[in-house]
DNA sequence: AATGGACACAACCGCCGATGG
DNA sequence: GCCATCGGCGGTTGTGTCCAT
């Protein structure tokens, strides 16, 4: 083909968002014609478009089976965990939540995530951002897991699943809706501190499973808690071996501290904080 | 009401490996 | 073995929407 043939090509291909009757093309000429082939298939169905331009169209947003909407707590959970494993693997992740796009999990970690990491002024792609999300992100996810999978049993009389769980133990984590956390990568618990969720975790340098240092804060009762919330994410394909915690390294960890703060971002017993864990801003 | 910034998401771009002629 | 084409993937950009000023 030479070139002036290819430039005539090129300025008669549309280009930005997809109009309904282009939509409306592709869907009808796949429930035909099936998948595959892009570039034949733009062609044939009249579609001014690159087959790229086609297959992404049809694999994000019309394909029947494509999940809209927010991602739910047990999908980010996934994300986060699989992330972990994986890196920028989205097409990988994607494979593990049905009806879901690596490119809208891309996005997911790019907006959500990362925004995290801006406010904790910390690399995303660091083990300490990691260790983060592990160690604040993750609890709170399971919790919203096991809150909803509560909320679904107990409006389901024929379910016969019970979750052993110590609401009251469960509730002494901090409260997302009050709760603001902050990084301090150098200042050292201090020995004044209360006793609360947060010097238990800067008193700990040692993270390389979550599930025995969860149950030595709140009991046995958080090992049903963990067990019970994998299980229900366990839907979505993941090797439950592939959800154990990263192992950290401990000169890495003993930088990482984190302690509670009140509502206003003033910290009890340090005021020097200039960045923030901000859980409200983890989920829609 | 107008405007500018932040955010979320759809779409594009460039690269790379697989495949077939 | 070489080349062209295609499909898949991750990174980046464009654009619409929302919200604060």
């Amino acid at each position: 083909m030479t070139n002036s043939c290819k430039q005539e090509m090129d300025q008669d291909l549309r280009r930005g968002a997809w109009t309904l009757e282009e939509d409306n093309l592709l869907i009808h000429y796949i429930n035909c014609h099936g998948e595959g082939r892009w570039n034949l298939l733009a062609k044939s169905a009249g579609l001014k478009r690159t087959g790229k331009s086609c297959r992404l169209r049809w694999l994000n947003y019309l394909k029947p089976d494509t999940k809209r909407g927010n991602l739910t707590p047990q999908e980010q959970l996934v994300i986060l965990q699989l992330h972990s494993k994986l890196g920028n693997r989205w097409s990988k992740i994607a494979r593990h939540l049905p009806g879901r796009t690596d490119n809208e999990i891309k996005n997911y970690w790019r907006t959500r995530v990362q925004k995290q990491a801006r406010h904790l002024k910390i690399d995303s792609s660091s083990k300490k951002f990691v260790e983060a999300l592990h160690r604040f992100w993750m609890p709170r996810l399971l919790e919203k897991v096991e809150q909803t999978s509560s909320s679904l049993v107990s409006n389901s009389t024929a379910s016969t699943l019970t979750m052993e769980i110590d609401q009251n133990k469960v509730t002494t984590y901090p409260k997302t809706e009050q709760t603001v956390f902050t990084s301090l990568s150098s200042a050292q618990p201090s020995d004044n501190e209360p006793n609360n969720y947060g010097s238990s975790i800067c008193a700990s340098n040692s993270c390389g499973n979550m599930l025995p240092e969860m149950s030595q804060m709140y009991g046995d009762s958080t090992h049903t808690f963990y067990n019970s919330s994998l299980h229900n994410i366990n839907c979505y394909n993941v090797d439950i071996n592939e959800l154990d915690m990263i192992d950290f390294g401990s000169d890495d960890m003993s930088a990482l501290n984190f302690q509670l703060v009140d509502n206003d971002g003033t910290r009890s017993g340090d005021v020097a904080a200039d960045t923030y864990w901000n859980m409200d801003e983890l989920w829609p």
